[in-house]
DNA sequence: GTATAATAGTTGTTAAGTCAACTAAGGAGG
DNA sequence: CCTCCTTAGTTGACTTAACAACTATTATAC
């Protein structure tokens, strides 16, 4: 029986949810949007096209999670004024007020994932899983599943 | 900027979905369900409150893809004789016939992903993250997030 | 034994995200 | 300029999963 990271991924994937949404719900921030917020605190006025490939989500649920945190207050959207197909988005003050907290809160969840390793190990394992990512994007799925002769 | 692997998580969970539901669609078998019909190749006749607290999915999203599987002719339910509460769930024929085809293009992903790896170093990230499923499986949020002083 | 609590599973509701089809804007070749 | 193609974003339908409230069965306490 060979060991496949793809279950503990799962697992934690989902509990990472369970954990956001409780904690940043007197926020009034859902574990679908935490990640743009993330984002746009590291750098605002991208686009949504920036922001669905850096986060590698659909382009549909960053409509959905961007419009969502308009409505809430948190967020504008601004059409670029030289090519009006970008959406740039901008945070309000209203988010920009609590990013410390809400940064300090998502960040203890990594913390608490990661308090037992010491930081050599927890560097090459974010090293690892980031290697992961990059093939990821690099791939055709359907090209990676021919690849494989499936002799069925 | 600290490096939080919780986008990296999430990032490999989503494509992970993606390339199972596009590898095993011929099998007719969703992202929902495989995990479960993995498990079972590994052990039948467990609870479905066993595979809940294996996978870490919760026990209504079991009972749907168990269910589901049922219908697919892939699983079969019966209760327990002394234990009337618990369902035991067995694979059926078709699902074994296909068990070596289905493990194979579900490894395949893992194998992918850890391609440019040595195994020491696929050892290590494993027993990593096998570490953190542990520690999330014996907490508590509530107290998580209480544990920290949220000085707000 | 009976009342109460705990456990396994189900159902309704909602959120999170994919896919496919669509609109709108911009670029390239004629 | 006009057609064709590409790109950014939106919408609708569907899937995956969590949560809460519920039923049914078993265990515990008295």
């Amino acid at each position: 029986m060979k060991k496949s990271i793809g279950r503990l991924i799962s697992i934690l994937h989902r509990q990472s949810q369970i954990y956001i949404n409780n904690s940043l719900k007197e926020f009034n921030i859902t574990s679908a949007e935490y990640s743009f917020l993330l984002s746009l605190y590291r750098k605002e006025g991208v686009t949504q096209d920036e922001l669905s490939c850096y986060l590698h989500i659909d382009k549909s649920a960053t409509t959905r999670a961007i419009r969502s945190l308009e409505e809430k207050g948190l967020v504008t959207r601004n059409k670029d004024d030289i090519d009006k197909r970008f959406n740039r988005v901008y945070l309000t003050e209203k988010a920009i007020n609590f990013k410390d907290k809400v940064r300090e809160r998502i960040f203890h969840w990594s913390e608490f994932l990661a308090e037992d390793l010491d930081e050599e190990t927890y560097d090459m394992v974010y090293n690892v899983l980031e290697k992961m990512v990059d093939k990821v994007e690099g791939t055709d799925f359907k090209k990676l599943m021919e690849d494989k002769i499936w002799n069925m």
